[in-house]
DNA sequence: TTGAAAGCGCTACCAC
DNA sequence: GTGGTAGCGCTTTCAA
């Protein structure tokens, strides 16, 4: 009813009162409640300095500071979607670093074919130092949108040609991976549900699944693979197209895929893993939550996040960091999805 | 190698710069990008100012601007969990309602148990015009983070006795939604999976679990109720407690209990829908990936955020919003895990 | 209808 | 070791 959630609001204390209490001139309280590296100043002066900021619950107005010194320590960080695991522990581990390191993160959830770049938004309003960036988009079109940032960014999960810096995941050891749990229960028909055709964690997928294939010296057949996306219709569509092969393993490339692929395998009267094998990509909860529960290869996703913002704080520190190789894959996950080949 | 991102970032123009080229003096340039509403400028003069600005893509500095105001035209959004589909899908409700309206949103992902509450941190740096905050935390935890708000704020997702402004779903009337399809489906041993004891959505839908039996003459029976909480795991335990008292069908209270409750179910040799019937309340991708695929009640996660955000930049604006009733649930999905009562 | 100027809160340079 | 002060880019009186 009344404005309950809006009592007084006392406006907060400023440098000036802080320095006035303290007895000291505005610049030495700045000095020192900044943590100035050359303090030259008396531990005496400094000591009082601090406690009149604790007792007043002194903050330093964010706005002021970075408008005199055009920092924001603040890194934005830019998602094609909030409510994908990869995404969201991607989040975490930057937050985590970027935490450590004396910065926030500014969170933007950019959905593909968003009227405005939000890579342009950020960058062009001083209100981010630097971008950390996702993108499911093509190359062209992330490209321009880079195209027009104003601060440095570093990618992650993917590459752009022409783009130095990306932190990404080694999606082919992980297929190969996979695929060679698959070929060390015996299976030899092992089918793959792709991604995105010409995506390039796709791409190195079905690379690492071709590796994977001829280290346990079964040959490469095309019509086992099929594009699947990354939604569960498009990974049912494709199971089912890959029906009439006959595959008693599959890979999918991602848990919503795999997902997909389950449904159709139920349906068709098949038993999972007695007639057929499922390995999914990445691991987060959903592959606990199936039936059965899905043999995963973990991402290192959360620390994907921590090292591009490490990178990143690294750029704006004027170093220059080295690239960095794609990060391996964590361990397989075994669940009750993949068993013995027994035709 | 080279610092590839990091070009040359030529400064942004200033309002100076505009006013400059324009041959204006800076306020007139301010009136007139400002958008001011006693517009007493010339048309002439004004549209001279525009075409520069347009020429020099001039964009306002928030921070410069935030200092002389005092406000930020930012909203901050806390929610314990990125990658639950309620908080994403609140996210992008608040999201769009804030961009219509001129605010911005700055997402906070704060983990229960996090050190620094960033609620606190949030609106105690003038960062943000005020809050919405999503919390699982108990009464007395939030309301002493919130205590150390400076801004207004409006809670999502559940009320805290003293806080009036809230935005939060008919849990109730939802469970009772799923209740009324299991019993016009013939279904009369009908189990709930709750959640956390005392939570309120919790005590929400165990009430509307009850209206909905009642309604349909079924008489309550303690035993026929478990706690899951929010969790597969909570789920699949609560179910085994359940399994002896041979419920034709259950209510879970979220997707995810719902899944670990799936999951028990096929180990115990028992059909679904064909022995047991399950409902889950919300709906999400992740419904349809189960398997069999989840009958669900919709609940309006996105409109949710859209009122709260709508609600708290009114009280922003000195408007005194009056409390809404709980949104009431969308449509309930028949999917596969349904059917009629055959014992 | 437009201009002049103060000042938001802070940092950083220079003087003492 | 400490103080004075200009100025970051903008909005907002107040004058003209």
């Amino acid at each position: 009813m009344t404005r309950g959630t809006t009592p007084s609001f006392p406006s907060r204390p400023t440098l000036a009162d802080v320095a006035r209490v303290a007895g000291v001139d505005m610049s030495t309280a700045s000095r020192v409640l900044r943590g100035d590296s050359a303090q030259r100043v008396r531990k005496e002066t400094r000591d009082r300095i601090l406690k009149v900021a604790e007792e007043l619950d002194y903050r330093a107005n964010p706005l002021a500071r970075g408008l005199r010194t055009a920092r924001t320590d603040t890194l934005g960080i830019v998602v094609p979607q909030l409510d994908n695991p990869v995404f969201a522990s991607a989040i975490r581990g930057a937050e985590l670093a970027a935490a450590e390191l004396g910065y926030s993160l500014l969170i933007s959830h950019r959905e593909p074919g968003a009227a405005a770049s939000s890579i342009a938004k950020l960058s062009q309003t001083n209100r981010v130092d630097g971008l950390l960036v996702a993108s499911l988009d093509d190359d062209e079109v992330l490209r321009s949108d880079l195209a027009s940032a104003r601060v440095p960014y570093v990618l992650m999960n993917r590459i752009l040609p022409g783009a130095p810096l990306s932190v990404v995941l080694d999606s082919r050891a992980a297929a190969r991976r996979g695929v060679e749990h698959l070929a060390a229960l015996g299976h030899r028909r092992i089918a793959h549900l792709a991604g995105r055709a010409q995506g390039f964690n796709a791409l190195e997928r079905l690379e690492g699944y071709r590796e994977g294939l001829a280290a346990a010296g079964i040959p490469y057949e095309e019509r086992l693979v099929a594009t699947a996306g990354y939604t569960a219709e498009g990974g049912a569509t494709a199971m089912r197209a890959l029906l009439p092969q006959k595959p008693t393993a599959v890979l999918a490339a991602t848990l919503v895929s795999a997902a997909g692929a389950m449904g159709v395998l139920h349906e068709a009267g098949l038993r999972i893993p007695e007639d057929v094998s499922v390995v999914g990509l990445h691991d987060a909860p959903v592959a606990a939550m199936l039936y059965p529960s899905l043999t995963t290869v973990m991402m290192p996703t959360e620390e994907m996040g921590r090292v591009a913002a490490t990178m990143l704080i690294r750029l704006l520190a004027g170093e220059h960091p080295e690239p960095v190789p794609p990060l391996p894959p964590g361990a397989l996950i075994g669940r009750a999805s993949t068993g013995p080949a027994s035709r």
